[in-house]
DNA sequence: GAAGTCCGTTGATCCACGTCAACCCCCACG
DNA sequence: CGTGGGGGTTGACGTGGATCAACGGACTTC
C-alpha cells in the first residue's frame, strides 16, 4: 500500500499526555501542565522489526528511546565473542542511558519483537529539564532506578545460584507485566533461554533444566516460551532460602 | 586539643574550584565560571571513621556525596545474610546515586579506610543544575558512567571465569591509581580478599589462589594488599583469551 | 504444506569453584 | 613482649553447573 498522502512529523507524533503509558514512563508523577509541555520533546516514533538494532554499541549517543509497543534487549559482546545480557527491557521504559556518558552507545539494543519507541533528543531533554522541574526530577529518577536495577542483578549474577535466579528472573517478569495490566500468573516470554541464559549468567541447558524443575515441583507450567506461575510464594522462598544449609 | 575559636560552615568549605580533584569529580569539564558557582552547593564536609557507615539502606535519602579523601565500598545485605558487594569507591567519585529513585539509600555505603567526603545536599544540586548547563551535564554523565560500570561488572560476573575477573578487576584498580596520579604498578589495596571475592562473585579461597597463581606465573607480585603489577599486558590478554578453546 | 532451521529438552560426563579444615602471619592490644 | 584474633594461604575433597551429544518439536520460508 503506497503512501499518497504526506507523512509529516506532526501526524507521526503522539502526545504523552495521550499516551495510556504515561503511569510507566518518562512523564510518571509529573503534573499535567508539565505533561504537556512534554509533548515538545518526543520528536518522531520509530519502528524497529524484530531482531533489528535500535542502535549498535558504538554508534554516536544523540537521543535516548521511550518504548512505545514491543520489547528490546540490551547486551554487550565481548572481543571473543561471548556475549552478556545485560537487560530486557518493555514498554515504557527507557533505552540508551549508556550513552550520555561517552557520547557513544556502549551497549547493542535489539528487538525481540516488532517494536515501537519514541524518540527523545537528548539535547532537548536536557534544555527542557531545565525548566520543568518534573521532568527534570523524573529523568534522574529514571537514572537512578535503573542503577539500583543493575545492583539487583549484580547481587544475582554475584551470590545466587541458578534455581534462584531463575526464579528471581520470573518473579521480576511477572511484576513487570503486572504493572503493565497483564496477568501476574500467565505470560510469554519474548526471549530465548539461550538469552535468558545469558542474562543470568547461566548456559542454555541449565536453565532449560531449572525451568523443568520448576515445574515437576509444581511451581509453574511451562509450554516453550508461555509460563503459567502456579505458586508464587514456592517461588519466592526459593530466592531467600538457599537450598543448602540454614 | 578544644576548639575555642567557633568553626563556621564557611571555615569547613573547600571550594570546588581550589580542590585538586578537580578533574575526577563532578566539575570535570566545567568552565571555570561554572565551577565558581559549584562553591554554593557542597554544604559541608564529612568525615568517616574506618568500617563506620556513610549511609545505611533505608535511609532517607537527602544527599549525595563525592570522596574527598580516602575510599568506600557499597554493599547489599540480602535476607539471609549473604553480602553482595556492588562497588568499590575511590577520591573523586560520587556515592548515593542509588537513592534517587526511591527517596530512600537502597545500599550501604562503608569507609575501608578514614575518609572525608563532600555533602552535596541533591535539592541544592537540582535546584543549580537547572541554572549551570555544564553540571547537569556533568552529572548525567555521572550517572550514566555508573551504569556503564554497572554493565561492565555484569559483563565480569555473567560470563568471566575466576581469573579473569581477578585480572579485570586489579587492571581496574591499576587505571584508577593512574587517573589520581598513582603508580600504576604497584598499589595498596584497602579491600580484605572477602570483600574482593564478593564483588567478584568468588569465594575468598578462590580470590587467594588466583592471586597465588598469578604469582607463579610472574604477572603480579602480591603482599598481601600490596600488589605489584609485573606484566600489564599478560593481565590484559588473560581477560579476552578464555583459558579452554578458543 | 513441505523442508530446513532454530529452539528446547534431556542424559552422561567433566571440571572450576565451593566447602571444609588446618595453619601461618601480621598486627593490635594489654 | 607476649597474646589473641582477624586476615590470608594452602590442601583435600565435594558438587553445581558447564560441556558434549542426541533428539524432538515449533517456527520460518517459500
Amino acid at each position: 500500500m503506497k503512501a499518497t498522502v504526506p507523512i509529516t512529523v506532526a501526524s507521526l507524533k503522539v502526545a504523552c499526555s495521550q499516551c495510556n503509558l504515561v503511569e510507566l514512563c518518562l512523564p510518571f508523577g509529573m503534573s499535567e501542565n508539565e505533561i504537556d509541555r512534554l509533548d515538545e520533546l518526543v520528536g518522531a516514533r520509530r519502528k524497529i522489526k524484530r531482531q533489528h538494532h535500535l542502535y549498535r554499541a558504538g554508534d554516536a549517543f544523540e537521543a535516548i528511546y521511550a518504548i512505545r509497543a514491543g520489547s528490546f534487549k540490551t547486551d554487550v559482546l565481548l572481543e571473543d565473542g561471548r556475549e552478556q545480557v545485560t537487560g530486557f527491557q518493555m514498554t515504557g521504559e527507557m533505552l540508551g542511558l549508556d550513552g550520555i556518558s561517552t557520547e557513544l552507545h556502549s551497549c547493542n539494543a535489539i528487538a525481540l519483537e516488532d517494536s515501537e519507541v519514541c524518540v527523545i533528543a537528548y539535547g532537548k531533554l536536557e534544555e527542557l529539564s531545565r525548566v520543568v522541574e518534573g521532568l527534570q526530577h523524573q529523568f534522574h529518577k529514571v537514572m537512578s532506578r535503573e542503577i539500583v536495577r543493575d545492583h539487583g542483578v549484580m547481587t544475582l549474577l554475584g551470590s545466587m545460584r541458578a534455581e534462584e535466579r531463575l526464579a528471581a528472573f520470573l518473579l521480576n517478569m511477572s511484576q513487570r507485566f503486572t504493572a503493565r495490566g497483564f496477568s501476574a500468573a500467565e505470560f510469554h516470554l519474548r526471549m530465548t533461554r539461550e538469552e535468558i541464559g545469558s542474562y543470568l549468567g547461566l548456559k542454555l541447558e541449565t536453565v532449560s533444566r531449572a525451568f523443568s524443575k520448576f515445574q515437576e515441583e509444581g511451581l509453574i507450567a511451562v509450554q516453550q516460551k508461555h509460563i503459567r506461575i502456579l505458586n508464587i510464594g514456592g517461588l519466592k522462598k526459593l530466592i531467600h532460602h538457599p537450598s543448602p544449609r540454614a
